[in-house]
DNA sequence: GCGTAACTACCGATTATCCATTAGTCTACG
DNA sequence: CGTAGACTAATGGATAATCGGTAGTTACGC
């Protein structure tokens, strides 16, 4: 192990308070750490690090208030020395390309073991970038594929809208009655978005549109 | 601190490996409790949990293979002695419901902090039933309006279960197949929900599954 | 023991969805 | 003015969903 002149001076956010203890009290039995700062929640936490200038962040994606992405966006134009480790439960490959391109420098999945944890933070510290197995596996295909606009920026106006009603419950025919078009026209646009979000079923539409906030339940 | 006699044979169900290794950390240090083994899959779990007659489990709800509810049901008749405390991050009320039902002796929310875990252990052990702060307040409306049978409590468990695997795009012979019962039944299960609830298509049953809290996008 | 509810399973019929493909019209942009 | 993208529409076929009814088995409580 290094031995660092200076302790890493490192930022917590995570909201599952139990977790994120855990991780505190990891840390502070390593001499190479301090942490400075904890936060639970995606606002309190871009103002603690904006304050705070911390060397290290482990940042968890999901967040009330601000989301994992959000916050780097917020953060990474300002604090360019302050380094970030992902530490999410959840890897999906937009997740993932996302969080890079707002700044990420590593990206651990909590289903990979401690040690893995540990060692992204200790290669983030000294510089380096660091993916647990599950995020490089992923990597692999997402940078095999560097497609242009991935989600609902892939679709047409017309598309999304035919998306929201869809996932609003309205069959082909009744869509194609309130749009006053043909139902042939519908199903078209249905199948081009379906295609488009490597989507086929109506419950994955619905769940995507309620995620990303076309629709409200 | 009561200081028992022997510690307590514990068994960690935690598909997050790091936070089960950390969890086991924690614990390690308490000479109260031992832990005689440790799982991150549902299959697995049963088979651990039935083989070594653990004095407690931590079971998380969300599992890969089985869930916790499905784990619960599976060994709570033949260990009547184990003691469970639910460790989870989400909190719905069917959760918290299933899982007393299926014998779970607690529940504490992993957006709680440490010491509610630990409370809620050490509570557990000594015989007693423990919820954390979230739960409670949920708990306390599901005593206080004990609707007759509107919703989601007008269905059966199989036909819970069905509706879970609609909203997560399962189609019905996928159903069938995950299930090992006939699609013709899968099928009937699905009317039977759909004519309860009222809701006629997919989309409406997903966006119900998620605001209950059957499912998480 | 008897009734009820749940789970299982099948028959049959209608409608909806999903997918591939082609193609005409219109508009926007260089 | 030509081209690209969006919207429209259709053909045709495979698969899935929806809804109606019937019925056997188990499990539980009264």
């Amino acid at each position: 192990m290094t031995t660092s002149a200076q302790p890493q001076r490192i930022v917590i956010v995570e909201d599952q308070t139990a977790i994120r203890e855990m991780l505190a009290e990891i840390l502070r039995s390593d001499q190479n750490y301090r942490i400075v700062g904890e936060c639970g929640d995606g606002q309190q936490a871009c103002k603690l690090c904006l304050e705070l200038k911390p060397d290290l962040i482990v940042l968890d994606a999901r967040l009330p208030g601000l989301s994992g992405v959000d916050i780097l966006r917020r953060i990474s134009k300002t604090l360019k020395l302050t380094r970030v480790l992902i530490f999410s439960a959840y890897e999906s490959p937009i997740l993932v390309r996302e969080m890079l391109e707002a700044g990420a420098h590593g990206f651990v999945e909590k289903t990979a073991g401690l040690s893995e944890f540990k060692k992204g933070l200790e290669t983030i510290a000294r510089g380096g970038t660091y993916f647990g197995p599950g995020v490089a596996a992923l990597l692999r295909n997402v940078v095999a594929h560097p497609g242009p606009a991935s989600g609902i920026d892939a679709l047409t106006r017309r598309e999304r809208e035919i998306l929201k009603l869809v996932a609003e419950s309205n069959s082909t025919r009744g869509i194609a009655e309130k749009l006053a078009i043909s139902a042939k026209t519908v199903d078209n646009h249905r199948t081009n978005l379906m295609r488009k979000l490597d989507m086929h079923d109506v419950a994955s539409l619905t769940r995507y549109s309620l995620e990303i906030g076309l629709i409200h339940h």
